[in-house]
DNA sequence: CACGGACCGTTGAAAATGTCAATTATTTGT
DNA sequence: ACAAATAATTGACATTTTCAACGGTCCGTG
């Protein structure tokens, strides 16, 4: 053994192998701001950004989530739901209905004008994700989502 | 084949099954919100957030970064770092020291308070990230650690 | 050597997001 | 019928993000 203690890499990324990239907390947080920023780069040519393409795509898949739904699935507080709608609704891309099960709540559904347009949001969107995904094989794409499923639905 | 088309699961999370669920980018960001706050909840008790944990544990592993590097590592503003350190350097966690190589640039290093309380904070948040870890099996966890990798350092 | 262009950290302002408490309308349980 | 709980909304406030401008320093070229 060399008596010298840790051999640093001077290099450009010395960064790379402190401890904090063992942290997932740590990878987590890059992963999602890169891609974060990815996707909304893709998204802005439809005037969309990550978080109003997510609303449209749950109204255009005919889930009808209630606003609460939205609010805990996407992890936002109520009243940011209320604003994203209101930005889709004015531009008549989605529509709130009143629940016939339930008066108080809302629920989303999407317009011909919404699922049109979240169609070609969703192929610009599948084409930056395959882009991000290059360095990984197809069969640990599925794998990836599947521990990000553990992780993002704890049960 | 049946003639009726998707089987509408009417349970407690019909939202799971939605076309977002499979989205990579969704995933990533529900796995970062959920993570960040338990990670940020974690680490309260040292007076610390995720973002300044992350500077002290870089400052702490002796890389010696500059406030650039750390920039671009933590995927953050310049002067968001500016402002991450003062808070550090006026706890006493924290050193600015000029590169003898570049007087433009700061070296960020820990004092020795710094790296007591970053291997107490630690400790936090290794348990914080085990018990999010609880639904993955040991050996997945370098896996997931890998394929994290993998998208936050693109090469 | 001197100069111009690039780069580092810092400041400050503006925009976007996040957090929270209060309000109205409705539901649910008793 | 009533009280407590819940859905959406509003408005206030804090935090975070984003950007442009500035002084100090470095580097390459003339």
């Amino acid at each position: 053994m060399s008596p010298i203690g840790k051999t640093r890499p001077t290099g450009r990324d010395r960064l790379r192998d402190s401890v904090l990239a063992g942290d997932l907390s740590f990878l987590l947080a890059r992963a999602n701001a890169l891609t974060l920023a990815a996707a909304n780069a893709a998204l802005a040519e439809h005037g969309l950004k990550a978080r109003s393409y997510s609303v449209l795509a749950l109204a255009a898949d005919d889930v009808r989530p209630t606003q609460r739904e939205l609010a805990e699935f996407l992890r936002l507080d109520p009243s940011q739901v209320v604003a994203l709608i209101d930005g889709l609704e004015k531009r008549q891309l989605v529509e709130r209905r009143t629940d016939p099960a339930d008066r108080r709540a809302n629920v989303l559904v999407a317009t011909d004008a919404g699922r049109a347009l979240f169609a070609r949001a969703q192929s610009s969107a599948r084409a930056v994700e395959l882009g991000l995904l290059a360095a990984v094989t197809p069969e640990d794409h599925e794998r990836l989502a599947e521990l990000l499923r553990l992780l993002a639905f704890p049960e």
